[in-house]
Order: C-alpha cells, then structure tokens, then sequence
DNA sequence: GTGGTCTAGACCACG
DNA sequence: GTGGTCTAGACCACT
C-alpha cells in the first residue's frame, strides 16, 4: 500500500488520501476484501496524525469504497467488476463533461476541443 | 451585469465573483473599457459584504482583467482580440489536459474519451 | 437554541446534538435560513471541545439539514414546508416499520400491536 | 441452529448473536433445556473468534435465557410459557413506546401513527 | 469574528 | 491489536 503525500498541494491531507485510495480501488491494486493498513500505522508511516487518515477513511466509507470494523480493521467493500467499470466511466464522463461545458462557454467548436484533447493525451506522461 | 452566488459551492465568494468576471471577459459579454459596477452597488445587490467583492476585484486587476482608477472605478482593461483569443485556448486546453490525465489514469483509451467528450458536448446546454 | 447532553446516555455527544437539532427542524423551531450558534459558543456552552460539535454540524450538513459557510457561520437549508413534512412522515414510518417487524417477529397480532400503541400513546408525557 | 452476521449492521458480533440466540427463544425455535452448540464451533462455522462468541453466551447467561455448566455446555433455561409470553409482550410494548414518543414528538396523530402502523404491518415479509 | 484542518495526546468498546 | 470518540490546544483562509 504506497501513499504519500505533497506539501505544496492545496488539498488537504485526508482530500489526498482519499484520493490515492479512490484510485488504487478504480485501477484494480486495492480489490474487494483487501485489508487497509490501520490507520495508526498510516499515520505512523506519513509522519501525520490519525485524526486526517481517519478522516479519509470515514470518507472512502461513506462513498460506499470501504467497511469498517471495531476491532477488525478496514476493507475495500464488495463490488462487481461492472459496478466498478462504470463507476470509472461515470467519473472520467464527469470530468470530460466539466472541459466540455467550460469550452463551449469559451467559444470553442467541438473539432478544436477534440485537437486540444488528443494534444493533451499525447503530452500526458505515465 | 449579472452576478449570482451559490451556496452549495465549495469556493469561497470572492473566488465564485472573479470566475464570473473573468468568463464574462472571455466569452465576450464584457469588453475592453467597460466600467464595472462599484463593489458596494454589488455588494447590497447581492446582500453580502464588500469584503469578498473588493477581493474579487483586486485580484481581476492583479491578472490584469480590469484597471481601477480612485474615484472613477474600475474598467476591463484593454486586451488585443488576438491575446484574448490564446488566453482562451490556454484555458481551454488546461481543462481538457486535466480530463485527459484524469481519463488516461482510469484506463481508459483516447477513442473512448473522444466518445464521452462528444456526448458531453451535445448533451451540454446554453 | 436549546441544547443539552445526557451524560448516562450510550449515545455519542456528537449524536446527541445531532438528534437535537434535526428535531428543532423537524418540529418547526428552527427554519429555513435561521443561524445555527458557532460552534465555539455551542462548545463553550455545553463546556465540551469543539470536535462534537463540529461533527454533528458536518453530518447535519452531509444530511441536507444545514448549509455553513467559511467566515459566515451555518444556516438551515432551504427546504419546502411539503418535503419537511414528508420527511418526518418518512422517519416516523420507519420507526413503526421497525417496531411492526419485531412484534410481528415476536408472534403477535396486528391488533394487539395497535392496543400497545394505544397504550404507548397515552402514556407518553410531553 | 441458523446464526448469521450482518457485515453492514453497525452493531458489535457478539450484540448480533445474542439478539439472534434471544429471538430464537422467545419465538420458540428454541426451547427449555435445548442445547447450544459449543462455541468453538459456532466461531468456526461464522469465521470468527471464539471471543464475541463467549460474550454473547456470557450475555445471555446473566440475562438468565441460558445456563452454562462446565464439561458439558450451555442449555436453554427453564422458564414458564407464561413468563416467555410476559417477556415478549414487555418487549414489543418497549418498541412501540418508543416508536410511539417518536412520532408524538414529530406530531403525529395516534390515528396517523396506526395507519402507518397498519401499513408497515402489511408490507413487512416473514 | 467564522468554519476548516490539524497535532498530540487520551480513554473506550470490540476482537 | 483494532476503530470510535474525545480533550485542548493550534494555524489557516475567509468575511
């Protein structure tokens, strides 16, 4: 389990574990019934208080990614393959309909917003 | 000049204020030397303090959006049509580069997200 | 704005204030776009730290009940006097759903039920 | 004798057990003298510890639905069909109190109370 | 002044 | 050991 954090973000520190959680769940390293690391020991590695990992964590619960358990620990919630195919769809849909509405705001045809975003793909590292 | 707030967003007021001016400058509802409201007339209209609006404005004349001169007002500053236009696609592709790295995270091919990108442009309104 | 904690009560103080203030709404004593109490004073008040407090404003928020706002303080959302009513109708219904699924667990009849309701009724004080 | 846990109730294992053992007895399923099955088995067939196990027993002892006796096991405890049926109606008459205060306080009508009483009567399955 | 986030401890019930 | 709740401070951005 890799997390890590940026001090030049200005997300907050539980913004940017849920985050890495989210996405290790949405890309297939965290699977259904995987143990999360107690959140002493998160907060332990991070150098951090538990107070903003628990924080995370009560989130990714009640977004419905993790259960909790007194005394047991933390794990990623059942969820279908196809329940996760188009959770991913609908977020990535989300975000490219938010570019969308502001191009359109700014005058921009569909074909240059298209252009614009196959430039942006080819640049994308990773 | 219409303005509105609204209180279910997460950005604080004087943020919501500049993105308003700031668009209303891009797509072209407000040109170079036009005179924007004075921030109290804002202010009572929008039944908020000019604490938020007077930030609001300071900001736009640090980006150089708007000039103000003590007692006359403020004015959108001058802009060439041809560097309005590259501001506008700079924003433009910074929108679409962030959907993109989001997109290309979750998996997901440049031919799908083209897909959603169309769907999202015919789907959005005004 | 009356709040109070029960120390012998098993429920958390946080829960506490919770169930307060989303009764006070509830029941009319509170309406939309009345100031909640900052939750420094609530604090102070009940001589408790702010954490409780913050956390019962957070899921009164979460909940749709409350709207807060940086700077400003917290207000009772907007909500039509129809979607309240519907809403305690919805709780209230829950609450004998509940009760129906034990006594009807326990064997016994409809009628019987309803003579304990009966009874349950009078007896109640307030 | 069926036991089953709920990985979404919020209540502790051995708070779901015991409610489970205690239902079991007052509809009948289980009666006087019937034996509980040891509870290194019960943990196993659960794929828990034996410790809420225990405590559930433990529980159920000092309640007095049970006895325990060492080298031979735990037994239902004898009691009168006329105290079970005591017990029962005390039980369900608490439930409905509450429900009953609850929709008082809401400001409800008896008359509304009863009709959804009914209602919740109908639709509950088993 | 407001709420939002955080540190660095603590105690509790549960397993 | 786990997570859940809490105290008593603190600093920050916003109004």
């Amino acid at each position: 389990m890799d997390l890590s954090l940026s001090g030049s973000s200005p997300l907050p520190i539980y913004q940017q574990l849920f985050d890495q959680v989210c996405g290790q769940i949405l890309d297939g390293r965290l699977k259904s019934g995987d143990a999360l690391p107690p959140i002493r020991t998160v907060a332990k590695e991070l150098s951090i208080s538990v107070i903003p990992v628990k924080r995370a964590w009560e989130e990714l619960e009640a977004a419905g990614f993790i259960e909790s358990f007194v005394g047991r620990g933390c794990f990623i919630a059942p969820m279908s393959a196809d329940k996760l195919q188009r959770l991913k769809r609908a977020m990535a849909a989300d975000k490219l309909s938010d570019a969308a509405a502001y191009c359109k705001g700014m005058g921009l045809t569909l074909a240059e917003a298209e252009a614009l975003l196959k430039d942006a793909w080819r640049s994308a590292e990773k």
